[in-house]
DNA sequence: AAAATAATTTAAGTAAACTTAAAAAACATA
DNA sequence: TATGTTTTTTAAGTTTACTTAAATTATTTT
């Protein structure tokens, strides 16, 4: 199993868990920065590796064996991210690019090894869970987007689900932070955007960013 | 810099280090598993890329920019497996496959971290000296390769220089460890071997081996 | 529904990292 | 030194993962 492969198999079950996210080659291809051509290209490969189903113009579907490699790989990327920011002390926004590149040279062996150190967690250092060697994915249900938050309620921060350094950078800059209170002012939906108050500050965020963030009803 | 010719240039690197080590394409080629006619490429897009110098049917010889990504790639190496066995538990004979992998995906910062948590280490688990950040080498003036031990010296083990899984099993079920006391009884040059005693056992060891283990002269 | 636009696919080509087979050079030996 | 063996190199071909450009199909707009 190539970097390559990988990678693609990863983009197709990510987009898949998007809302409104479409599986078709040319967003997977957007995401991982390659031309349209070699996305369709890579398809029909994994499609005769049985890894995915693919019709012509249809989107992408992975095949359990597809959807396998991608729970692993993802497991691999959740728990370095947890390895490095508790046992090397890494930054939230530098860990990422880090598991990156690391899920890719990670035996079976080495993750186990990892996970117990680490006492088998649920959740990374994001708050998102790690899929399980199972391939059952830990439970999140009473977290809701940010973007789809009750005006007027009190929440607690309890993901940050995003890939890009910026995307941590404003979090950081803004404050917003697991475990962070934070209240849903109003939504604007023409503006496609949301006013939340954090630490007594008014920040206005777009639906995009705010469907990073999950969130949990504050309870008193 | 891809893996294979990051393998390519440690090879160079570990051969031009063995005693009687040719950097010949050939050698490369059937360390590394590949043909001879791969090597010859591969030599010549390294030349191109002024990382080895490449001459027609003779050795090849790192440059100093080659050498230095040889060097930092061995440090990864050391420091990963440093960190396998000390902070994963992770045995001597399996540290070396899982650093084999991860030193490829391995970042400046990343290897930096590793290193500031293990405390800046010059020696690997198998008492392999780690190159440092500027180049430099950890001394092993003391050290000898018990293939060149004195007859009836006593010794400490105090590396165990090999890469093959079969090299640690052997140590292991002999009781061939770092810090193990060891006293040389004969040689045997026309069987190219040496006859040491460990533990009270007495114990045969062809020359190649031998000099993969290096030892340090006992002091009372 | 037709036309315009956008996405996807096909076609052709490239670069890296290999392969095997044949040719050339180096080395070893009688 | 001539011959035979081994090693290295060259040549030609493969696979993977891309590229751009053109053709096709799907979607959106008017």
């Amino acid at each position: 199993m190539s970097i390559a492969t990988e990678n693609f198999l990863k983009e197709i079950y990510q987009l898949s868990q998007t809302p409104g996210g479409e599986t078709k080659p040319g967003v997977v291809a957007e995401k991982l920065g390659i031309s349209n051509a070699a996305a369709t290209d890579m398809a029909r490969n994994l499609a005769a590796k049985e890894l995915i189903i693919y019709e012509k113009y249809k989107e992408l579907r992975l095949t359990s064996k597809g959807q396998n490699l991608a729970l692993a790989l993802l497991r691999k990327h959740r728990l370095w991210e947890t390895f490095l920011y508790r046992t090397l002390g890494i930054n939230l926004s530098q860990i990422h690019n880090e598991a990156e590149l690391l899920e890719h040279s990670t035996s079976d062996f080495l993750v186990s090894k990892i996970d117990s150190y680490l006492g088998e967690p649920a959740f990374d250092p994001h708050g998102d869970p790690i899929p399980q060697p199972d391939g059952k994915i830990p439970d999140t249900d009473e977290l809701i987007r940010l973007s789809t938050a009750k005006q007027g309620q009190n929440y607690h921060v309890r993901r940050l689900s995003g890939s890009e350094d910026e995307f941590f950078e404003f979090c950081r800059d803004n404050s917003i932070d697991i475990g962070q209170s934070i209240e849903v002012e109003k939504h604007y939906p023409s503006q496609n955007s949301i006013a939340v108050k954090i630490l007594g500050q008014r920040i206005l965020l777009n639906n995009e960013l705010a469907g990073k963030i999950y969130v949990e009803i504050k309870k008193y």
